[in-house]
RNA sequence: CGCGGGGUGGAGCAGUUGGUAGCUCGUCGGGCUCAUAACCCGAAGGUCGGAGGUUCAAGUCCUCCCUCCGCAACCA
């Protein structure tokens, strides 16, 4: 087969971020992990000596903590945790090479000589860190942390403390950054990240805290084993820990400086200010790329576990295939913008696209070379318009999914390969085999037809190898086409003869959508009387709950608040006291349809200023997801509850 | 004047450096029977949130406004 050599186009080199194993991932983390796996499977496919890398973020307090509840050491609890994300990409089929874990010792001691040499440079010094303190936890937490101005673990008061802490000389590198932005506009893409990222930075660079002596469950300073070392130093530097900096220089000095980071938009300002900062420190070249893509959201809402709308990615490959979840995945969003998923929407993109689209042209182009062609793919033999029509479509499918790859357009990637496919299926009806199969004078013509059918799913099974290599394979098993899977093969067209075609099962079975969205109802529903205990805030007393004096009121009036968007004020009568009460649920309920509603009140919460206005009282609400449900009772005014 | 992101045919979205407004689904009509009740063709449907402005030309640039959504500030 004659073809363009495609080959050592130079180093590649990917990563995703490192998850935080406190939970289990959900479709979010797949999702980018799907996108770094696609771009790398490409990369690899066009030519590249791809480096992959992604891993997890094993230290801190909170990963601490639930070991402990759980009873169990931190190793052990992420150890579990790890081997669980590791089965998920095994599943997923994620061809990462190599998954670096912040405990491993290869990263602890790298992370300890990077400290070191940034401390050498001048860039490290001691100072007092100080935050809001809780004791009973010892934990610090920033100003906007706190949850109504207590601890948002426990919920007790905190305490302005100071701490003694190292700190990174990151206000040094401020300028720095700011030319990055405006000389490398490209470093961080998409541009709307970028604007964000350079008016934080233009407010000014603090010096950031890089440990913290509240907690051990972390990498110890070298020079001060009192303290850990903080997130950032920690987590940011695995992407050069993993190729060996600094001691084993042979892979690093290969790959770095990394080609892409792929990060999620909540994580964008670490990885585009203070990891080039820290590079800077260290003098090393910084990464080309920093690309921040959107989330998915479910019911308009950021998905979490709090809201039990975190979509399980394992039930959707178990049900429907890893294909075609990432199909969908990269199909449907545009990078870098938040999409909105739902089941539904899924299932129509599956069937549509891959059963009726793709799934079908396979099924009838099989069909009919085993009817008419005895199973063998002929040569061509003649050439009309339609056949130059679709050869043009099929080699120029190659060259604009290597443009929209080029800016990590997935979704145009796919698109511009499913142009081909529906120009396949169109082909069909314009040929009109059938007929030319009732005709002998017409072999050469059915020939050709068939030939350049099977060409066009030759050339498609390379281009979606990125992307699905597992239909990639399916296809080609049914065409009888053997050999090595070459990007350069999808520039050319026609040279396919000779191979025995056996049809198949449906690549892609067509699903019933209704009864799949019923099916996957049922399936959430069904994991949930499993008893899976709630995550809770930490055990009181009996004494502690009967501090509280809960009374019915009733609402006579309300209003917004002259100074507020989410403040509604109540007056709530409860039998002979009438009092202001300021809740913040103005964008769950107008203050006309709440006028007349029975409430249970916290009668004897301490009185405080909201926005300047008095508030004596709290009002019971039930946060379903992200709708309020108003807590209310028929008992008359008044009335004790407990 | 807190920061940011949106407002494009019924729905969900694309729209690169300004040059006839596209895609998928849905609807209506038609075609075909090789195929997974799939496929193909045609049609209806948009004053691209509003108002100004720049320009020969603006969804695309500028100004103002309306509106929705996150985050932040008060959500006892």
């Amino acid at each position: 087969m004659m073809s363009k050599v495609r080959k050592n186009k130079g180093k590649y080199y990917i990563t995703t971020p490192i998850y935080y194993p406190s939970a289990n991932l959900h479709i979010g983390h797949t999702y980018c992990t799907v996108m770094a796996d696609a771009m790398a499977r490409f990369k690899r496919l066009s030519g590249y000596d791809v480096h992959f890398l992604t891993g997890t973020d094993e230290h801190g307090l909170k990963i601490q903590e639930i070991a402990e509840k759980q009873g169990v050491t931190p190793q052990a609890y992420v150890d579990g945790v790890v081997s669980g994300i590791k089965d998920l990409w095994k599943t997923m089929e994620i061809s990462y090479d190599d998954f670096i874990r912040t405990t491993e010792e290869r990263h602890v001691s790298r992370v300890q000589e990077i400290f070191n040499k940034m401390n050498e440079k001048g860039d490290i010094y001691k100072s007092e860190y100080e935050g809001w303190y809780c004791t009973p936890c010892e934990s610090f937490w920033t100003e906007s942390q706190l949850v109504d101005g207590c601890c948002p673990d426990c919920g007790r008061q905190v305490k302005k403390a100071q701490e003694e802490a190292y700190f990174f000389r990151m206000s040094n590198y401020q300028d720095k950054i700011l030319q990055l932005f405006e000389k490398h506009p490209e470093f961080l893409m998409p541009d709307t990240r970028r604007n964000e990222m350079k008016a934080f930075v233009e407010q000014g660079l603090e010096d950031l805290c890089i440990s913290r002596s509240t907690f051990d469950w972390g990498i110890p300073v070298p020079v001060d084993t009192k303290h850990v070392i903080y997130v950032w130093l920690d987590a940011l530097t695995n992407y050069i820990t993993a190729l060996g900096y600094p001691d084993s220089p042979e892979i690093f000095e290969k790959y770095w400086p990394a080609d892409v980071h792929l990060v999620g938009k909540e994580i964008v300002r670490f990885h585009s200010i203070i990891w080039p900062a820290m590079l800077m420190s260290l003098d090393l070249p910084l990464p080309k790329q920093v690309l921040g893509h959107g989330w998915l959201l479910i019911d308009g809402g950021k998905m979490s576990k709090s809201k039990g709308n975190v979509v399980d990615p394992v039930v959707l490959i178990d049900r429907y295939g890893i294909d075609s979840l990432k199909y969908f995945l990269l199909r449907e969003y545009t990078f870098g913008q938040d999409g909105v998923f739902t089941n539904e929407v899924m299932l129509k993109r599956m069937n549509f696209d891959l059963a009726n689209d793709l799934g079908n042209l396979v099924s009838r182009t099989t069909a009919m070379i085993e009817k008419y062609c005895g199973g063998v793919t002929p040569p061509a033999k003649t050439e009309d318009d339609f056949d130059r029509d679709l050869k043009e479509v099929a080699v120029g499918a190659a060259p604009n999914v290597e443009k929209h790859m080029d800016k990590f357009s997935f979704n145009n990637a796919l698109e511009s390969i499913w142009i081909l496919v529906r120009r396949a299926n169109k082909y069909i009806d314009e040929k009109t085999p059938w007929i030319l199969a009732k005709d002998e004078d017409k072999k050469a013509e059915l020939d050709t037809c068939m030939h350049n059918l099977a060409e066009v799913l030759r050339i498609v099974s390379i281009l979606i190898y990125p992307f699905m290599h597992t239909t990639t394979e399916k296809i080609r098993e049914q065409l009888g086409i053997r050999g090595k899977i070459r990007w350069e093969d999808a520039f050319v067209f026609g040279e396919l003869q000779g191979n025995e075609v056996r049809r198949g099962e449906a690549i892609f079975p067509r699903l019933d959508i209704e009864k799949e969205l019923k099916a996957l109802d049922e399936l959430k529903r069904s994991d949930e009387p499993e008893n899976i205990p709630l995550d809770l805030k930490p055990e009181i007393q009996f004494e502690d709950f009967d501090k509280i004096d809960l009374r019915v009121g009733t609402i006579i009036s309300a209003e917004k608040h002259p100074d507020a968007d989410k403040l509604l004020v109540f007056q709530v009568k409860m039998d002979t006291e009438t009092r202001q009460i300021i809740s913040g649920v103005a964008n769950d309920f107008s203050p006309e349809e709440m006028v007349g509603k029975k409430v249970i009140v916290v009668a004897n919460l301490k009185h405080r200023k909201l926005r300047g206005m008095e508030s004596k009282g709290m009002l019971l609400f039930a946060e379903n997801g992200k709708k309020l449900e108003l807590v209310s009772t028929k008992a008359p005014d008044g009335s004790v509850v407990g």
